[in-house]
DNA sequence: CGGGGCCACTGAACCGGTTCAGCAACTCCC
DNA sequence: GGGAGTTGCTGAACCGGTTCAGTGGCCCCG
């Protein structure tokens, strides 16, 4: 079956291609009868238009894009980037725009040669950029490109931003955790966090260490990349040290909590009465370990419901907006269990 | 700074539109100087084709699709997914070619909506579909909008197909995991399988029982749905039946293999001397639990690959091929050793 | 009754590429 | 020296929509 054209609709009803297009758009400038024909018509044909055509006369691609910048065997096995994925497509597909996926090692120079394309292209309206990094080069690059776009998990910094982004408080979720332990006793701990080079990293350490000073606990900062191996090389050189042990570790990831775990068997300690484990992510991971692991829930497919319907509305409007992120929710489980 | 296009190319260096355009697509019909100065001043002004326009002129979205159709809640948990699409964005990429990603609800229709819409905007020049159902509906309905394609999974069975197809002989992957709890000793065993509707599962029920058989194993099949609860159920069920209890339970998924694991603690059974199990998929789960459970290994990423680049090659030559995949490997860990 | 305003509709330009037919100049060969 | 073939280039049509500047007919009102 050939494809149906708006010229052909306009032959077959005798009337002109711009009177069919007013139709089908709901635009005025067509009496209600003749509406009535033109739509009848497109649906007895099944019609649908062109999206490259429109594209190209709207200038406007009806799709945005989401570069996911991490290691392959990370995103894999990590939950929460499919959570995100997930929220952020039923976003989308609600605002009938579609979904544009790269995937690039962690590779900051492929990032950014990706945008530079789809700018260049204009196979993207908008894109969605997560991660926020310290000095991140790619806010100026994207407005450089005049690639709209929103920042996922900026500061909740009160600076006035020159773009959109949704904020998390991670001072909030670093006060839920350490209160936890310290009510569970714990005045010595270990944070093993992900790379500081992440604007949210940074931002969780300083507020595990604030709320910390508050109640007089003292914390061993420990910096790591998420892996599973990270998190039990941690443990193991935390827990092999000479001063004083530890007697929690706050973890940045349910991945490296479950790398802690299988380190704290392999010493010989018990889990939670020789350590408490915490993991800042929560995941099928951590509901699953022996024990089961405490953990912050923090929601990823709303996280990135939240995020999608940003970007539409900026690409709607073209207004600068923040949205905060719902507060997390601690699921308490075993590992932290007094014991 | 204004988008440049062809026309302005052209207009600057004094020649036609038709030229550059020559030139850039590396077309005879223009000298070597010309094309020389074409490309020079298309990388000092960064130029790049509108996606759009190209699109519509060579009618030619440069994007493939993909329809996520599967209980949001399980996509995020299930590693297999991710995996394939990993490896999917990576031959993709590699091809010059968008991915477009739509998720549904497990619902046919909506699935079937996306695929029409897709086909009649010609937003996507082909599609990739997963999980081949019994008298699936999908192969007549792309053929029908003249949406190329290719079937992930699909049976090996010699019968000649009028679409393209990756293929898995599950019969092999059947007989591996069967030998191996022959082997171990394991005389009755229980095989809690995905839904029937899967091709995939109804061979996997075919294989286990006809390799069992061989055996003169016995096997008791139970359907469910790859939920974790659905594992524990099942392991719950056929455990408290007044029949003689089976020894090994084999599971179609990770999910439901970790399932069965909690419910053996629930009933008081210890893994794997009281009962084996074994996972038809593995994932960082079946290497994470206690005891660590022995699964079939079968590469997603390599089979999203493959997948995808024979869909390039599909749209590239309008040829019908048939890939078969990899292997299946199967990692033994200590939820099938020998107690 | 005449003029202003509105309504329904149209022709043509436009978005930014690709491609075809045509044409001038130049080479080659008998 | 003249016809055939090649090379390098151009103008114009085309892909399938959107949109602007008319145009004619009709109604309303002073």
């Amino acid at each position: 079956m050939a494809k149906e054209t708006i010229a052909g609709l306009a032959k077959r009803l005798g009337i002109s291609k711009a009177s069919v297009s007013y139709a089908l758009n709901g635009q005025p400038g067509v009496s209600d009868l003749t509406r009535r024909r033109v739509l009848d018509l497109a649906e007895e044909l099944d019609w649908y238009p062109s999206s490259s055509a429109r594209a190209l006369s709207r200038s406007r691609a009806g799709a945005v894009g989401m570069v996911l910048a991490a290691d392959p065997l990370l995103i894999g096995t990590e939950p929460y980037h499919m959570g995100l994925l997930t929220g952020i497509e039923t976003a989308l597909a609600a605002g009938d725009t579609a979904l544009m996926l790269r995937m690039v090692g962690n590779d900051p120079v492929q990032e950014r040669a990706t945008y530079e394309r789809w700018a260049g292209e204009r196979k993207v309206d908008g894109v969605l950029v997560f991660d926020h990094l310290l000095d991140d080069p790619r806010p100026a690059l994207l407005d450089r490109l005049g690639l709209p776009f929103v920042l996922h998990g900026a500061p909740e910094t009160g600076v006035p931003h020159t773009f959109s982004r949704t904020t998390t408080d991670h001072a909030v979720d670093a006060t839920t955790i350490v209160d936890h332990l310290h009510a569970a006793g714990h005045r010595r701990i270990a944070h093993v966090s992900g790379p500081h080079r992440f604007v949210h990293e940074a931002e969780r350490v300083q507020g595990v260490r604030e709320r910390a000073a508050h109640h007089g606990m003292e914390v061993l900062p420990h910096e790591a990349n998420y892996a599973l191996l990270a998190g039990q090389d941690a443990v193991t050189a935390l827990l092999r040290a000479p001063e004083a042990p530890v007697t929690a570790v706050v973890f940045g990831n349910d991945l490296m909590a479950m790398g802690g775990l299988l380190a704290l068997r392999e010493l010989g300690l018990r889990c939670p009465d020789d350590v408490a484990i915490i993991s800042w992510d929560d995941s099928l991971h951590c509901q699953l370990a022996t024990p089961a692991v405490t953990a912050l829930s923090r929601n990823p497919g709303m996280q990135g419901r939240v995020a999608a319907e940003l970007l539409l509305a900026v690409l709607d409007t073209g207004a600068i907006r923040t949205e905060s992120m719902p507060r997390s929710e601690l699921m308490v489980r075993a590992s932290t269990a007094p014991g």
